[in-house]
DNA sequence: GCCAACGTTGGC
DNA sequence: GCCAACGTTGGC
């Protein structure tokens, strides 16, 4: 994904919910528009994912995101291109208002308010990778090779991760 | 509903 | 900056 802009609006909630399962994503930015460590400065280290402008995208952010779920956060179009780190869902799928804004780059005319067409979660910093991990050496670990992220074409900014990434990212990350 | 034209993403 | 891959649009 690539722009984004505006800052949260969520009203950080400390309830614990129960968890019934867990899902892991991955999410798209480009780090010089918006990067892990914007994240990290932002006020409650949170801020809206707003402008993805994709439908298979917006429905995994307005059905599938949970609170809790844990994202990794890469860094598209960078030198190089990596995970970056990781973030949390801290407010599940709602209308994203930077569509009926006329001003902001990701204006959709033909989204309407009543119904909106697109939608956005809140994510969280939750860790900065002390080093990211490049795409490079993604693609040499044999456990990965089916990874949404790594096939060629891919281009959406929202891919679900399973338990398996996970697992070997981050204890690959861990290592670094 | 087909498909050409166009726009965007993102690795390289 | 190039360009392949993909998504969207709109004419028919």
């Amino acid at each position: 994904m690539a722009a984004k802009s505006s800052t949260s609006e969520s009203k950080s909630k400390t309830t614990a919910k129960p968890k019934t399962s867990e899902n892991y994503w991955l999410l798209k930015s480009e780090e010089a528009v918006f990067s892990i460590q914007d994240l990290a400065k932002a006020p409650k280290k949170t801020t809206c994912w707003d402008g993805v402008r994709n439908y298979q995208a917006r429905n995994f952010l307005r059905d599938s995101f949970k609170l809790g779920d844990l994202i990794f956060y890469y860094h598209s179009n960078s030198e190089p291109s990596a995970i970056a780190g990781i973030a949390e869902v801290v407010k599940e799928g709602y209308p994203d208002h930077s569509a009926f804004d006329p001003d902001d780059v990701h204006f959709d005319p033909k989204s309407d308010k009543a119904k909106p067409t697109w939608y956005m979660i809140d994510v969280k910093h939750v860790e900065t990778f002390k080093k990211p991990l490049p795409l490079e050496l993604l693609r040499q670990i044999p456990g990965l090779s089916e990874m949404a992220l790594l096939q060629k074409g891919s281009r959406l900014s929202v891919q679900p991760v399973t338990a398996k990434e996970w697992k070997i990212i981050t204890e690959l990350a861990a290592k670094q």
